[in-house]
DNA sequence: AATTGTGAATACTTTCACAGCG
DNA sequence: CGCTGTGAAAGTATTCACAATT
């Protein structure tokens, strides 16, 4: 636990690099060993879900404008993100979309069903557990633990409830890389330490606490309470700095996307009663 | 539409400025009206967690790295940050817990209690319904809404849920000003643009769509599927770049925290069957 | 003596603007 | 021509290192 301060003389206060640790607050060295920019990163799986919509309504070319706009951010940036992955893109005619989709899913991995452990089958966990979108995208979710004997053994889609203290076996069995941990704050370091000791080296973590974990294993974390204080800050300055605040200041910059600005051009109401995002 | 162009010359491509667009996707003039970078407001929740720890363990005041290491940054970056608020610290010694905390949550708006509508209530809707974290934070849960007539008039929390067609009537007797959209991907926009036309100016998105707003509202977005899929690159990258892959290029810089590297220093197993995170 | 607050340096990201190509 | 791919410029964010302060 020293070496680090030996070979880094110590400076402000030896704090080796803050590596993995919160999702997108922002550290770690951007480019992981070779490749694409963190950020650029960030945006792929935007891309991917503009590009199978894309796909659904039957377009098979896009300019890197209609693209862009499909995923909210602007052409230029799109173009520079793509160039990273290599030159898919035609002169004076756009992407094929099924082609792009093709390179960017393979970047992504998506091709390769990696197997998935969810751990903590409250309301959260349970949610993604029935969440539709992992086996399209690449992932298969190949356990679901719960300390709980209420659950234990009850089956979920078809895959049956492990009990927390099997979780080592569970994982030798499927041998998967990535683990969910949707468990009670108190719960989440020790079940992350589990997974990490047994094979797993990515975390998705929705408990709200810093997780400490060796180096080179991923994490990100979801924490909706920190969102919504994100959000709040914002209403707060709202209220706070009345500086042009009804008013938009002009220049229109209007919408981000297609559809505009202040009311809806009345989409369809779909009647679906909200259970989780249904895939595209 | 065009007064854009008129006004910026049409170069690349006139797109206008992304603004709110995707949540941390990153674009946004950063600083929002005046003040604070947006990657430390991303960063003060964090922040405040600690604190609360820290305050419940008993202590009263911190150096910067002692709390930024609970809070999985550099002491640099923490001191960069708080140096946004204010001179809360004290030379030589460090900050006040329960001093700080207060400043931070001040600048978060978490006095105010944020009336918020969830509208949507799958699995996960419900989870966030069931979220306890919310009061404590400085959000009350108004409304809960969803179209299914096999929901509507139950009640959650004490809380009754209203018909989706009502929901312009909820917000103007509520007041809400902060939306979460936890329907699926078809049904996003349409509550969103409800949402913005009555008054709600911060909305929480979980449907894995861009959504599309007037300038001055403001979203972020958590995608579980995007959350993964970055997980899956670096996984992905892993088995194929096996430059150094086995071992961590030597500098050890280990830990992100203060927990020993490798395996867990036998923390407490709490029994407690994995249901949402339960608040501090 | 310890620790903050902060200019200056570095690193990363986004945006511009245009050459190059289909 | 239109649109991509990309160097160069601009804008943000992070890290360093130290003077100021208790």
């Amino acid at each position: 636990m020293s070496s680090a301060e030996t070979l880094r003389e110590a400076r402000d206060d030896a704090h080796p690099t803050p590596a993995e640790a919160a999702a997108d607050v922002g550290a770690e060295p951007t480019t992981a060993t070779k490749g694409i920019p963190r950020a650029t990163v960030a945006r792929l799986p935007v891309y991917l879900r503009a590009l199978a919509q894309l796909s659904g309504s039957g377009t098979d070319t896009v300019s890197s404008g209609a693209l862009a706009e499909a995923a909210g951010v602007g052409p230029a940036q799109l173009r520079k993100d793509l160039s990273h992955l290599g030159s898919y893109g035609i002169r004076g005619v756009g992407y094929d979309v099924a082609y792009l989709r093709f390179q960017i899913a393979r970047e992504l991995g998506e091709a390769e069903e990696w197997p998935v452990v969810i751990v903590g089958l409250g309301n959260l966990g349970t949610a993604l557990a029935n969440y539709s979108g992992f086996r399209s995208r690449g992932f298969r979710v190949v356990g679901l633990v719960d300390p709980d004997p209420a659950l234990v053994g009850q089956t979920l889609h078809g895959l049956a409830i492990t009990d927390l203290r099997d979780l080592e076996d569970l994982l030798a069995a499927t041998g998967a890389v990535i683990g969910v941990v949707a468990t009670p704050s108190e719960a989440a370091q020790e079940v992350t330490d589990r997974l990490v000791g047994h094979g797993v080296t990515s975390i998705l973590n929705f408990a709200p606490v810093v997780l400490a974990v060796p180096d080179g294993v991923h994490v990100r974390k979801v924490d909706l309470g920190q969102e919504l204080q994100i959000l709040a800050y914002h209403e707060h300055r709202r209220v706070e700095e009345p500086a042009g605040t009804r008013d938009d200041p002009v220049v229109a910059p209007g919408i981000i996307d297609g559809a505009p600005a202040g009311l809806p051009p009345a989409p369809v109401l779909v009647p679906t009663h909200g259970h989780l995002e249904g895939e595209d």
